[in-house]
DNA sequence: ACTTTTGTAGAGTGATTAGTCGGTCAGTAT
DNA sequence: ATACTGACCGACTAATCACTCTACAAAAGT
Protein backbone atom coordinates (compact mmCIF):
# COMPACT_ATOMS: atom_id res chain seq x y z
CA UNK A 1 0.00 0.00 0.00
CA UNK A 2 2.40 2.09 0.91
CA UNK A 3 3.61 3.96 -2.69
CA UNK A 4 6.74 5.35 -1.88
CA UNK A 5 7.89 1.91 -0.92
CA UNK A 6 6.16 0.40 -4.27
CA UNK A 7 8.21 3.55 -6.20
CA UNK A 8 11.40 2.54 -4.37
CA UNK A 9 11.04 -1.12 -5.51
CA UNK A 10 10.53 -0.64 -8.93
CA UNK A 11 13.30 2.05 -9.26
CA UNK A 12 15.33 -0.43 -8.07
CA UNK A 13 14.56 -3.09 -10.42
CA UNK A 14 14.35 -1.08 -13.29
CA UNK A 15 17.34 1.02 -12.53
CA UNK A 16 19.97 -2.05 -12.25
CA UNK A 17 17.99 -3.72 -15.12
CA UNK A 18 18.49 -0.36 -17.80
CA UNK A 19 20.84 1.90 -16.01
CA UNK A 20 20.17 5.07 -14.50
CA UNK A 21 19.48 7.62 -17.21
CA UNK A 22 17.88 4.86 -20.21
CA UNK A 23 15.12 4.36 -17.10
CA UNK A 24 12.56 6.46 -17.57
CA UNK A 25 10.62 8.09 -14.95
CA UNK A 26 7.40 7.28 -16.48
CA UNK A 27 8.74 3.75 -16.47
CA UNK A 28 9.26 3.68 -13.00
CA UNK A 29 5.81 4.57 -12.13
CA UNK A 30 4.15 2.41 -13.93
CA UNK A 31 6.06 -0.80 -13.16
CA UNK A 32 5.27 0.84 -9.72
CA UNK A 33 1.74 1.22 -10.57
CA UNK A 34 1.32 4.85 -9.64
CA UNK A 35 0.80 7.92 -11.62
CA UNK A 36 3.39 10.08 -13.18
CA UNK A 37 2.92 13.36 -10.55
CA UNK A 38 3.04 10.17 -7.81
CA UNK A 39 6.51 9.51 -8.50
CA UNK A 40 7.27 13.50 -8.00
CA UNK A 41 5.06 13.89 -4.82
CA UNK A 42 7.87 11.53 -3.01
CA UNK A 43 10.64 13.00 -4.83
CA UNK A 44 11.76 16.41 -6.24
CA UNK A 45 13.51 15.06 -8.79
CA UNK A 46 14.90 12.12 -10.42
CA UNK A 47 17.89 12.56 -8.93
CA UNK A 48 16.51 12.52 -5.81
CA UNK A 49 15.24 9.36 -5.84
CA UNK A 50 18.30 7.70 -7.16
CA UNK A 51 20.05 9.03 -4.29
CA UNK A 52 17.31 8.40 -2.17
CA UNK A 53 17.59 4.57 -3.33
CA UNK A 54 21.74 4.26 -2.55
CA UNK A 55 20.74 6.16 1.48
CA UNK A 56 18.40 3.14 1.55
CA UNK A 57 20.15 0.56 0.50
CA UNK A 58 22.94 1.56 2.24
CA UNK A 59 20.89 1.19 5.56
CA UNK A 60 19.83 -1.65 4.72
CA UNK A 61 23.28 -3.39 4.18
CA UNK A 62 24.54 -1.64 7.07
CA UNK A 63 21.85 -3.11 9.56
CA UNK A 64 22.11 -6.39 7.89
CA UNK A 65 26.20 -6.50 8.14
CA UNK A 66 26.34 -5.51 11.74
CA UNK A 67 23.94 -8.49 13.01
CA UNK A 68 24.91 -10.60 15.91
CA UNK A 69 27.85 -8.61 16.67
CA UNK A 70 29.15 -8.32 20.14
CA UNK A 71 31.65 -6.13 22.16
CA UNK A 72 32.87 -9.21 24.38
CA UNK A 73 33.17 -11.33 21.05
CA UNK A 74 37.29 -12.10 19.89
CA UNK A 75 38.05 -10.06 17.35
CA UNK A 76 38.21 -13.30 14.86
CA UNK A 77 35.06 -13.82 15.58
CA UNK A 78 33.73 -10.55 14.86
CA UNK A 79 35.76 -10.07 11.70
CA UNK A 80 33.66 -13.34 10.78
CA UNK A 81 30.51 -12.79 11.52
CA UNK A 82 30.77 -9.06 9.63
CA UNK A 83 32.44 -10.98 6.47
CA UNK A 84 29.93 -13.61 6.61
CA UNK A 85 26.70 -11.52 6.53
CA UNK A 86 28.35 -8.90 4.13
CA UNK A 87 28.64 -11.53 1.41
CA UNK A 88 25.45 -13.11 2.87
CA UNK A 89 23.73 -9.71 2.03
CA UNK A 90 25.34 -8.97 -1.53
CA UNK A 91 24.21 -12.54 -2.51
CA UNK A 92 20.31 -12.83 -0.81
CA UNK A 93 20.16 -9.04 -1.62
CA UNK A 94 21.60 -9.50 -5.19
CA UNK A 95 19.72 -6.29 -6.95
CA UNK A 96 20.42 -3.60 -4.34
CA UNK A 97 23.93 -4.79 -4.13
CA UNK A 98 24.25 -4.12 -7.73
CA UNK A 99 22.88 -1.24 -7.54
CA UNK A 100 24.80 -0.01 -5.17
CA UNK A 101 28.18 -1.13 -6.85
CA UNK A 102 26.92 0.48 -10.44
CA UNK A 103 25.81 3.67 -8.13
CA UNK A 104 29.44 3.91 -6.99
CA UNK A 105 31.30 2.99 -9.98
CA UNK A 106 28.94 6.36 -11.84
CA UNK A 107 29.63 9.82 -11.73
CA UNK A 108 26.81 10.10 -9.26
CA UNK A 109 29.07 8.98 -6.80
CA UNK A 110 30.89 12.06 -6.73
CA UNK A 111 27.74 13.74 -5.21
CA UNK A 112 28.35 11.59 -1.59
CA UNK A 113 29.58 13.66 1.44
CA UNK A 114 33.30 12.43 2.63
CA UNK A 115 31.56 11.29 5.66
CA UNK A 116 29.14 9.41 3.40
CA UNK A 117 32.09 7.56 2.10
CA UNK A 118 33.74 7.25 5.19
CA UNK A 119 31.04 6.06 7.54
CA UNK A 120 31.32 2.04 6.96
CA UNK A 121 35.18 2.42 7.39
CA UNK A 122 34.36 4.41 10.77
CA UNK A 123 31.94 1.47 12.05
CA UNK A 124 34.85 -0.90 11.48
CA UNK A 125 38.10 1.42 12.43
CA UNK A 126 37.53 0.75 16.11
CA UNK A 127 37.63 -2.84 15.64
CA UNK A 128 40.17 -2.85 13.51
CA UNK A 129 42.44 -0.91 15.69
CA UNK A 130 41.56 -3.23 18.62
CA UNK A 131 42.80 -6.12 16.57
CA UNK A 132 46.46 -4.68 15.66
CA UNK A 133 46.86 -3.34 19.55
CA UNK A 134 46.38 -7.04 20.79
CA UNK A 135 49.00 -8.00 17.69
CA UNK A 136 45.92 -10.29 15.66
CA UNK A 137 46.19 -8.12 12.71
CA UNK A 138 48.81 -6.93 10.76
CA UNK A 139 50.07 -4.21 11.88
CA UNK A 140 48.96 -1.71 8.70
CA UNK A 141 47.07 1.87 8.39
CA UNK A 142 43.62 0.75 9.00
CA UNK A 143 41.85 2.12 6.08
CA UNK A 144 44.26 -0.11 4.01
CA UNK A 145 43.03 -2.90 5.85
CA UNK A 146 39.60 -1.33 5.79
CA UNK A 147 39.91 -1.65 1.90
CA UNK A 148 41.81 -5.08 1.14
CA UNK A 149 38.77 -6.46 3.52
CA UNK A 150 35.99 -4.54 1.89
CA UNK A 151 37.51 -5.64 -1.84
CA UNK A 152 38.23 -8.82 -1.23
CA UNK A 153 34.47 -9.63 -0.19
CA UNK A 154 33.50 -8.23 -3.67
CA UNK A 155 35.90 -10.79 -4.90
CA UNK A 156 34.24 -13.37 -3.34
CA UNK A 157 31.19 -12.32 -4.42
CA UNK A 158 31.87 -11.56 -7.90
CA UNK A 159 33.35 -15.68 -7.50
CA UNK A 160 30.09 -16.74 -6.25
CA UNK A 161 27.53 -15.28 -9.08
CA UNK A 162 29.96 -16.77 -11.41
CA UNK A 163 29.95 -20.17 -9.82
CA UNK A 164 26.20 -20.14 -8.28
CA UNK A 165 26.55 -23.77 -7.02
CA UNK A 166 29.24 -23.20 -4.90
CA UNK A 167 26.57 -19.99 -2.65
CA UNK A 168 25.13 -23.41 -0.84
CA UNK A 169 28.44 -25.01 -0.36
CA UNK A 170 29.79 -24.47 3.52
CA UNK A 171 32.79 -25.64 3.03
CA UNK A 172 33.93 -22.65 0.12
CA UNK A 173 32.92 -20.22 2.89
CA UNK A 174 35.32 -21.60 5.13
CA UNK A 175 38.15 -21.97 2.67
CA UNK A 176 37.42 -18.25 1.66
CA UNK A 177 37.12 -17.34 5.22
CA UNK A 178 40.55 -18.20 6.10
CA UNK A 179 41.99 -17.32 2.45
CA UNK A 180 41.09 -14.43 3.69
CA UNK A 181 41.75 -14.35 7.25
CA UNK A 182 45.41 -15.39 6.55
CA UNK A 183 45.78 -12.42 4.32
CA UNK A 184 44.77 -9.86 7.26
CA UNK A 185 46.29 -11.67 10.71
CA UNK A 186 49.65 -10.85 11.96
CA UNK A 187 51.80 -14.08 11.03
CA UNK B 1 44.20 14.65 -37.32
CA UNK B 2 42.56 11.46 -36.93
CA UNK B 3 39.12 12.18 -36.28
CA UNK B 4 38.09 9.02 -34.98
CA UNK B 5 40.86 8.93 -32.36
CA UNK B 6 39.46 12.61 -31.60
CA UNK B 7 36.23 11.46 -30.89
CA UNK B 8 36.88 8.45 -29.47
CA UNK B 9 39.68 10.44 -26.86
CA UNK B 10 36.68 13.14 -26.43
CA UNK B 11 33.90 10.24 -25.43
CA UNK B 12 35.79 9.03 -22.96
CA UNK B 13 36.73 12.32 -21.08
CA UNK B 14 33.09 13.50 -20.96
CA UNK B 15 31.42 10.07 -20.37
CA UNK B 16 33.28 9.26 -17.25
CA UNK B 17 32.67 13.03 -15.94
CA UNK B 18 28.73 12.85 -17.14
CA UNK B 19 28.15 9.14 -17.42
CA UNK B 20 26.85 7.25 -20.19
CA UNK B 21 23.15 8.28 -20.86
CA UNK B 22 23.98 12.00 -19.83
CA UNK B 23 26.33 12.65 -22.32
CA UNK B 24 24.81 14.00 -25.79
CA UNK B 25 26.28 12.27 -28.66
CA UNK B 26 26.57 15.95 -29.73
CA UNK B 27 28.26 17.12 -26.67
CA UNK B 28 31.17 14.30 -27.94
CA UNK B 29 31.12 16.24 -31.39
CA UNK B 30 31.77 18.94 -29.98
CA UNK B 31 34.48 18.37 -28.01
CA UNK B 32 35.98 16.02 -30.11
CA UNK B 33 35.68 19.47 -32.83
CA UNK B 34 34.09 17.47 -35.52
CA UNK B 35 30.66 17.54 -36.77
CA UNK B 36 27.77 16.00 -36.00
CA UNK B 37 27.30 13.99 -38.40
CA UNK B 38 30.92 13.05 -38.66
CA UNK B 39 30.45 10.94 -34.99
CA UNK B 40 28.47 8.84 -36.87
CA UNK B 41 29.97 8.11 -39.84
CA UNK B 42 32.59 6.51 -37.61
CA UNK B 43 30.22 5.23 -35.39
CA UNK B 44 26.95 4.01 -36.17
CA UNK B 45 25.47 4.03 -33.23
CA UNK B 46 25.91 5.62 -29.66
CA UNK B 47 26.35 2.19 -27.83
CA UNK B 48 28.68 1.22 -30.85
CA UNK B 49 30.90 4.10 -29.94
CA UNK B 50 30.57 3.08 -26.50
CA UNK B 51 31.58 -0.27 -26.90
CA UNK B 52 34.27 0.82 -29.32
CA UNK B 53 35.79 2.66 -26.73
CA UNK B 54 35.95 -0.29 -24.01
CA UNK B 55 37.81 -2.69 -26.79
CA UNK B 56 40.19 0.43 -27.69
CA UNK B 57 40.83 0.82 -23.57
CA UNK B 58 40.58 -3.28 -22.96
CA UNK B 59 43.39 -3.61 -25.75
CA UNK B 60 45.18 -0.62 -24.22
CA UNK B 61 45.38 -1.89 -20.69
CA UNK B 62 46.00 -5.52 -21.86
CA UNK B 63 49.03 -4.27 -23.63
CA UNK B 64 50.38 -2.46 -20.94
CA UNK B 65 49.92 -4.44 -18.34
CA UNK B 66 52.10 -7.78 -20.39
CA UNK B 67 55.08 -5.67 -20.57
CA UNK B 68 58.08 -7.49 -19.89
CA UNK B 69 56.76 -10.90 -19.30
CA UNK B 70 59.61 -13.28 -20.22
CA UNK B 71 58.72 -16.98 -20.42
CA UNK B 72 61.47 -18.09 -18.64
CA UNK B 73 61.09 -15.33 -15.34
CA UNK B 74 59.71 -17.38 -11.94
CA UNK B 75 56.49 -17.36 -11.49
CA UNK B 76 56.72 -14.71 -8.90
CA UNK B 77 58.45 -12.16 -10.79
CA UNK B 78 56.12 -12.69 -13.50
CA UNK B 79 53.12 -11.95 -11.21
CA UNK B 80 54.91 -9.20 -9.90
CA UNK B 81 55.76 -7.60 -13.06
CA UNK B 82 51.85 -7.94 -13.73
CA UNK B 83 50.75 -6.67 -10.47
CA UNK B 84 53.01 -3.56 -10.99
CA UNK B 85 51.82 -2.98 -14.50
CA UNK B 86 48.27 -3.05 -13.34
CA UNK B 87 48.44 -0.62 -10.83
CA UNK B 88 50.34 1.23 -12.81
CA UNK B 89 48.06 1.90 -15.50
CA UNK B 90 44.84 2.08 -13.82
CA UNK B 91 46.82 4.89 -12.10
CA UNK B 92 48.38 6.78 -15.00
CA UNK B 93 45.31 5.95 -17.41
CA UNK B 94 42.72 6.77 -14.41
CA UNK B 95 39.79 8.21 -17.01
CA UNK B 96 40.16 5.02 -18.86
CA UNK B 97 40.59 2.93 -15.59
CA UNK B 98 37.26 4.48 -14.17
CA UNK B 99 35.51 4.04 -17.88
CA UNK B 100 36.28 0.42 -17.58
CA UNK B 101 34.90 0.42 -13.97
CA UNK B 102 31.86 2.36 -14.99
CA UNK B 103 31.43 0.15 -18.08
CA UNK B 104 31.86 -3.57 -16.00
CA UNK B 105 28.89 -1.85 -13.50
CA UNK B 106 26.64 -0.65 -15.64
CA UNK B 107 23.81 -2.85 -18.03
CA UNK B 108 26.48 -1.99 -20.52
CA UNK B 109 28.55 -5.04 -19.71
CA UNK B 110 25.80 -7.61 -19.89
CA UNK B 111 26.22 -7.26 -24.08
CA UNK B 112 29.76 -8.24 -23.69
CA UNK B 113 30.23 -12.20 -24.69
CA UNK B 114 31.48 -15.42 -22.35
CA UNK B 115 35.08 -14.99 -24.29
CA UNK B 116 35.04 -11.40 -23.84
CA UNK B 117 35.14 -11.71 -20.16
CA UNK B 118 36.79 -14.84 -19.61
CA UNK B 119 39.93 -12.97 -21.63
CA UNK B 120 42.19 -12.04 -19.43
CA UNK B 121 41.96 -14.94 -17.21
CA UNK B 122 42.72 -16.96 -20.13
CA UNK B 123 45.96 -15.01 -20.78
CA UNK B 124 46.85 -16.22 -16.94
CA UNK B 125 45.64 -19.33 -15.79
CA UNK B 126 48.83 -20.48 -17.87
CA UNK B 127 50.79 -18.69 -15.39
CA UNK B 128 48.31 -19.50 -12.45
CA UNK B 129 48.49 -23.46 -13.25
CA UNK B 130 52.69 -23.42 -13.22
CA UNK B 131 52.59 -21.49 -10.21
CA UNK B 132 50.32 -24.66 -8.37
CA UNK B 133 51.57 -27.48 -10.00
CA UNK B 134 55.32 -26.28 -8.67
CA UNK B 135 53.52 -25.91 -5.41
CA UNK B 136 54.36 -22.03 -5.46
CA UNK B 137 50.84 -21.09 -5.25
CA UNK B 138 47.61 -22.26 -3.32
CA UNK B 139 45.95 -25.18 -4.65
CA UNK B 140 42.78 -23.04 -5.03
CA UNK B 141 40.62 -22.94 -7.83
CA UNK B 142 42.33 -21.10 -10.64
CA UNK B 143 39.47 -18.89 -11.39
CA UNK B 144 39.30 -17.64 -7.76
CA UNK B 145 43.15 -16.90 -7.62
CA UNK B 146 42.24 -14.99 -10.66
CA UNK B 147 39.35 -13.12 -8.88
CA UNK B 148 40.87 -12.69 -5.61
CA UNK B 149 44.23 -11.11 -7.91
CA UNK B 150 42.01 -8.72 -9.27
CA UNK B 151 40.21 -7.32 -6.59
CA UNK B 152 43.18 -6.58 -4.22
CA UNK B 153 44.65 -4.53 -7.42
CA UNK B 154 41.57 -2.62 -7.28
CA UNK B 155 41.63 -2.26 -3.62
CA UNK B 156 45.12 -0.91 -3.98
CA UNK B 157 44.18 1.66 -6.89
CA UNK B 158 41.58 2.61 -4.87
CA UNK B 159 43.56 3.43 -1.83
CA UNK B 160 45.69 5.03 -3.74
CA UNK B 161 43.31 7.33 -5.07
CA UNK B 162 42.23 8.26 -1.70
CA UNK B 163 46.09 8.90 -0.93
CA UNK B 164 47.98 10.12 -3.59
CA UNK B 165 51.05 11.02 -1.63
CA UNK B 166 52.01 7.29 -1.42
CA UNK B 167 51.64 6.78 -5.40
CA UNK B 168 54.82 8.20 -5.82
CA UNK B 169 56.60 5.70 -2.71
CA UNK B 170 58.42 2.90 -3.46
CA UNK B 171 58.24 1.20 0.11
CA UNK B 172 54.33 1.03 0.12
CA UNK B 173 54.06 -0.83 -3.24
CA UNK B 174 56.83 -2.74 -1.87
CA UNK B 175 54.65 -3.60 1.64
CA UNK B 176 51.12 -3.76 -1.01
CA UNK B 177 52.95 -6.23 -3.02
CA UNK B 178 54.37 -8.71 -0.26
CA UNK B 179 50.72 -8.47 1.19
CA UNK B 180 49.17 -9.50 -2.08
CA UNK B 181 51.83 -12.23 -2.84
CA UNK B 182 51.19 -13.48 1.08
CA UNK B 183 47.60 -14.31 0.37
CA UNK B 184 48.23 -16.62 -2.68
CA UNK B 185 51.74 -18.23 -1.98
CA UNK B 186 51.29 -21.71 -0.78
CA UNK B 187 52.86 -21.32 3.09
C1' DA C 1 39.72 12.71 -67.49
C1' DC C 2 36.10 10.27 -64.94
C1' DT C 3 33.91 7.80 -61.67
C1' DT C 4 33.57 6.08 -57.22
C1' DT C 5 34.48 6.09 -52.59
C1' DT C 6 35.36 8.25 -48.32
C1' DG C 7 35.29 11.99 -45.08
C1' DT C 8 33.00 15.96 -43.40
C1' DA C 9 29.60 19.21 -42.38
C1' DG C 10 25.40 20.89 -40.03
C1' DA C 11 20.48 21.75 -40.41
C1' DG C 12 16.58 19.04 -39.59
C1' DT C 13 13.27 15.40 -37.50
C1' DG C 14 10.53 12.46 -34.80
C1' DA C 15 10.58 10.39 -30.53
C1' DT C 16 11.30 10.69 -25.78
C1' DT C 17 11.99 12.78 -21.35
C1' DA C 18 11.93 15.19 -16.77
C1' DG C 19 9.14 17.81 -14.62
C1' DT C 20 4.61 20.89 -14.19
C1' DC C 21 -0.05 22.04 -13.47
C1' DG C 22 -4.71 22.10 -12.42
C1' DG C 23 -7.57 19.50 -10.25
C1' DT C 24 -10.16 15.38 -7.52
C1' DC C 25 -10.81 13.10 -3.37
C1' DA C 26 -10.35 11.18 1.30
C1' DG C 27 -9.30 12.17 5.82
C1' DT C 28 -8.86 15.22 9.77
C1' DA C 29 -9.04 19.12 12.67
C1' DT C 30 -11.87 22.94 14.15
C1' DA D 1 -20.68 21.58 8.69
C1' DT D 2 -16.52 23.79 7.07
C1' DA D 3 -11.93 24.43 6.02
C1' DC D 4 -7.74 22.52 5.30
C1' DT D 5 -4.20 19.27 4.12
C1' DG D 6 -1.75 16.17 1.53
C1' DA D 7 -1.96 12.03 -1.42
C1' DC D 8 -2.79 11.16 -6.02
C1' DC D 9 -3.82 11.56 -10.91
C1' DG D 10 -2.64 12.08 -15.91
C1' DA D 11 -2.60 15.34 -19.69
C1' DC D 12 0.63 18.58 -21.03
C1' DT D 13 5.10 21.10 -22.22
C1' DA D 14 9.54 22.64 -23.22
C1' DA D 15 13.68 20.77 -23.95
C1' DT D 16 16.67 17.36 -25.43
C1' DC D 17 18.31 13.48 -27.80
C1' DA D 18 19.92 9.96 -31.24
C1' DC D 19 20.14 9.73 -35.60
C1' DT D 20 19.14 11.11 -40.80
C1' DC D 21 19.64 13.67 -44.85
C1' DT D 22 21.53 16.41 -48.32
C1' DA D 23 25.41 18.43 -49.96
C1' DC D 24 29.99 18.96 -51.12
C1' DA D 25 34.99 18.32 -51.34
C1' DA D 26 39.01 15.61 -51.44
C1' DA D 27 41.14 11.45 -52.49
C1' DA D 28 41.69 7.03 -54.82
C1' DG D 29 40.97 4.03 -58.36
C1' DT D 30 40.52 3.21 -63.47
Amino acid sequence: MDKRAKILAAALKLLVEQGFHSTPTSAIAKAAGVANGTLFHYFKTKDELILGLYADIKKDSLRKILQGIEGQQSVKAKVKTIWYNSINWSITEKEKHNFKQQFMHSPYATQLSQEDLEEELKLFSDMIKEGIEKKILKDIPIDLIYHITHYQMLAIVSYLNLNPHLIEDADFYELAFELFWDNIKRV
